[in-house]
DNA sequence: TCAAAAGTGTTTCTCGTACACCCATGT
DNA sequence: ACATGGGTGTACGAGAAACACTTTTGA
């Protein structure tokens, strides 16, 4: 029983994804999900939590009650591992932005690096070991489903974000231009639904600041 | 490792869920979900539906594809099974009624039964076996959510069905009664989004009969 | 003064919801 | 004839989409 992290961050606009580079066969050179063996005591969301924190390091997301974690399902081919039967249970993570310059720090990330998730679907399953592919599917489907669905964006914004911020997240997700005018209405009226606040102070800009906004988190 | 499944039909316009009775302990006497060990050279996928045969005997179900099976998650405390560690994977399966009445036949269905999910709820948890409950929440939010945005309402309908049929099924999901006028029009759009088609003939009922319609798989 | 992005307004269309009503059939 | 449920029509409102426009800043 392993877990797999596929852990996500908006960079430049764009979505990343957090990538290894395999030290040894099967599949040595190949990119691959981070993640890890359960122990035997351990709950799965627990296993995964310790990975993510072991490769990004990013112990200082507890203050926002750590990364949003969530799984994405169970996959269990008895081929999946040449080596012997592994059935791994893959989650996705959401890593702000304010915190990717931190994760270098940590200790198993030396050979960690962002990847375009573009660049990964048009160079195919190449470079990719193991069902990470499959994985990676799997966990971008629930992604974007989630996106409209549930409150995710607002784990890969800056804590007070300014509405370009939140509609980049949504831009890189989805894949497609959002009209700005158009979407800063569906931020309003997540405010008056209680979802958002007015944050203090302004976001400067290539031009106008921006006002920042702040999620409420359901009562 | 196991699979777990949570069987679910409409019966009598309410939703069902197939329980076992368990004869031994841990948990003797208490209801179970059916389920079973994934043998050694075994996908995930195929384990659940080997256990769905065993436990409905329903091999007729072939002729349409087989029932509808979707993983729901993987359950790995630690504690969750009082003998040793075991990790399940959940899946939830959908039986159309017309098929219902054939379980009684298959071979570990002898203590197999449907007991109301509404029942379910109400009685708490006092009568299921491990982490059950949980399972069964995480395959009902599930059940919902795939409700309004995949097809899975199709595979709780006999082959052609009527408007009602239909409407049934997302009246005992979704817990709330639904206007029949509005629920037309939604099939309606459902045809000529080439979704549905009409099929020949009509169902008798306790009043006009009502036109079929069939699902039309996409190409 | 000009570019860039913030922020506002307008129009059109689709869809969900509520609800009134007609139609065909078995009893 | 009448209850039952199939099937149709209308009216309102929320929200998605397309797009023009004004405002405020830095360069």
């Amino acid at each position: 029983m392993t877990v797999d992290l596929a852990i996500f961050t908006v960079l430049d606009r764009l979505l990343h994804l957090l990538v290894v580079e395999r030290g040894e066969p099967p599949f040595a050179g190949a990119l691959a999900l981070p993640g890890g063996f359960v122990r035997p005591n351990e709950d799965l969301d627990e296993a995964a939590r310790r990975e993510l924190l072991e490769e990004t390091g990013l112990a200082a997301m507890t203050e926002r009650g750590g990364p949003h974690l969530a799984q994405v399902g169970a996959f269990g081919r008895p081929d999946r591992d040449p080596r012997m039967r592994v059935i791994s249970v893959a989650s996705f993570a959401l890593v702000p932005p304010e915190l990717v310059p931190q994760i270098r720090a940590g200790g198993d990330a030396a050979h960690a690096r962002w990847v375009l998730v573009r660049d990964l679907r048009e160079l195919s399953e190449s470079p990719l070991a193991f069902d990470h592919p499959e994985i990676i599917d799997a966990a971008l489907t629930r992604l974007r489903s989630d996106l409209d669905q549930t409150s995710i964006a607002f784990a890969l914004v800056p804590d007070p974000f300014t509405i370009q911020e939140l509609r980049t997240v949504h831009e890189a997700i989805g894949g497609a231009p959002i009209d700005p005018g158009n979407f800063r209405k569906r931020v309003l009226r997540m405010i008056d639904d209680g979802m958002l606040e007015l944050a203090r102070g302004k976001r400067q800009t290539a031009s106008k600041p921006a006002n920042l906004y702040r999620f409420v988190a359901p009562r």
